[in-house]
DNA sequence: CGCACGGTTGACAACGTTGTCACCCAAGGC
DNA sequence: GCCTTGGGTGACAACGTTGTCAACCGTGCG
């Protein structure tokens, strides 16, 4: 196979080709296909006809050599336990990019991630920004080599904002008011809280929004009905048992995401807990796990994908010279039968 | 910014400075670097010194654009409804690039899907190879386009193998078999089948399985307990509702995926019909699903992250010359509370 | 009428790598 | 001892695009 060979369709077009059949140089053809200024409206056209016809589209690869921009962002993520969190994050960042001609290339992270890691990706790859997710959004390590190095980068759903810093959330914090507040408006008075991964911003958000809400109804929160988790599954499980130890028990349990609220609730039909009538539990985000649950869970949607959408943007708009901004996403509420009011008679103890 | 501000650590060696360290022409480095013949052992290891010394990686856009090879591989998915299942997918052929050195590209699809849409992807990104997963990996239109324009592909999970193609599958038919036999073995005799999306290979193999077990034991199937399903969790609550109207109900539905298995199990709680007492229900995949929902379900494990891992390896081996070759993946069965003995007592009718 | 000026355009180098080809040299055959 | 052979090496073009800079316009001003 000599270096030659037309394959049919495989490459495409090329700048000269296009350049060629519109009569003018290759540069001009540049400055058309990427929007400058300073070509006469005529000629314009003319290339923009040729570009048509030939269904040109220039090669990322040779741009990203050839000049400043790849018109690539990388994602940094740290797989968590819910798998719908990270797809639905990724569907609105693919969207976003779709929408701008980037490309979006992933770059899955554990949690032993080094700053090293990071450099060596944004090297090989010439990605014009990143978006950080959480956690990986609040490692100041990766944060500073970023800011030192240069590059763009957006986060989703930080710990804490930086004015100088792109950055998108949900507002934890009131989602989680709105749920105790809910909760509290059924009628229960003892409310157990599984905390979640303490390396998120949102763990302790949701955590605060809920102890704030009590406190604004005049409630002192019983220590010992917070208890840890991790976001996954079997800390809710576990979430459960520890909260049923506890000498009065709570009539509810929020869970800081609903994989562990389905813990909580499969715990609780193991050991024959009825709910909603014996106990009412609510979890954080919406994700599939939520309907899929018997019964269904109410929890407070985050719309993940509209939060990375709009990241995304926000980044390419701080790439093509605009100041960062930050900006916070609304959750609703979603009642749903995992909640109800509480019963009045119910045995204590363990 | 003049073009060269050498930002510290953005920009990595170049392949000149390797050159100059070791006191060879570039060509040698290359060669080197890309494991080639005819390098004198002695110039091999200056050569491997300086790079590790400038902690040197060649630039895949550029390699991309003077040489046949991006090292980047192109992955085709359609968002399914269970989301676990493309991250483990995306887990297992991740690992594999990384192995071999290969950037993965990501590339969501949808139903609508056109080969215009996959020749785009691949002039853009001039992939090396295409990993495509069901039920991508069954449209001949996006096939043959790969096969005209000589770009080497994989199937994950294909309807049907082709000796000239390189697959990799799990044990479909065998799985269901074995899950089939198993609730037979419990003593069941009327049982529910609820197929999967068409447009995958697995759902039809997964069925003639379950036909072919039951023949095997002397049975005939009865045309009323096989229903419809999109392997989506409402789909599996419909199944229930169908497969209920039946005069003589099952007292054992086997799903086909755990999303529509857990469809089965909620509808089935919303009804009051125990689980597994007055009904067992079992699923495919063993996805988180499996254990989240009560009782847990049993179900056949698919491992699928070492299925595309696998894939990936001999796309790649592909890709550098070796012959196309089709792979099988045992499934395990996993009993877990969701299935049980039937009871003698059952009532009938609707 | 000449000149400065800004919009328009193109020639050319550069980006970092691989493919091609020519060259050099030592070993082996005659 | 000469010629062939093939391993080892490097010079150079090529990949497809953007950045730089000079040149070319026509226009408005002095």
């Amino acid at each position: 196979m000599g270096r030659g060979d037309a394959t049919p369709g495989r490459r495409g077009a090329t700048i000269r080709e296009v350049a060629a059949r519109a009569g003018v140089s290759i540069k001009t053809v540049s400055r058309v296909v990427n929007n400058e200024p300073n070509v006469r409206p005529a000629t314009r056209e003319r290339v923009q006809k040729a570009v048509s016809d030939l269904d040109y589209e220039p090669l990322p690869a040779a741009r990203g050599l050839a000049g400043r921009r790849t018109f690539s962002i990388g994602l940094l993520y740290e797989n968590p336990h819910e798998f719908s969190y990270i797809q639905r994050l990724l569907e609105g960042a693919y969207a976003a990019c779709e929408k701008t001609g980037h490309a979006l290339l992933l770059r899955p992270c554990t949690d032993d991630l080094t700053p090293a890691m990071v450099r060596q990706f944004v090297r090989q790859t010439r990605v014009d920004g990143v978006l950080l997710t959480a956690p990986i959004a609040d490692r100041p390590d990766v944060t500073s080599l970023l800011v030192e190095t240069g590059i763009a980068f957006a986060q989703v759903s930080p710990r804490e904002t930086n004015p100088l810093w792109t950055s998108v959330s949900p507002d934890d914090a009131e989602a989680s008011r709105a749920l105790t507040d809910y909760v509290l408006g059924l009628g229960h008075r003892r409310i157990g809280f599984v905390k979640g991964d303490p390396r998120h911003g949102a763990s302790h958000k949701r955590l605060a929004g809920h102890l704030d809400c009590l406190h604004n109804h005049g409630l002192t929160a019983d220590p010992a009905l917070i208890v840890d988790g991790r976001f996954d599954f079997d800390s809710g499980k576990r979430g459960l048992h520890a909260l049923w130890q506890v000498p009065d028990p709570p009539t509810a349990i929020i869970a800081c995401n609903d994989d562990s609220a389905a813990g909580v609730v499969v715990a609780a039909h193991e050991r024959g807990i009825g709910i909603p009538d014996a106990l009412s539990v609510a979890g954080f985000d919406d994700s599939p796990t939520a309907t899929h649950t018997w019964p269904a869970l109410t929890t407070v949607r985050q719309p993940i994908a509209a939060i990375a959408f709009r990241a995304t943007q926000l980044l390419v708009a701080n790439i093509a010279g605009e100041p960062p901004r930050q900006e916070t996403f609304e959750c609703d509420l979603v009642a749903r039968a995992s909640t109800a009011k509480p019963k009045r008679l119910r045995k204590t103890g363990s």
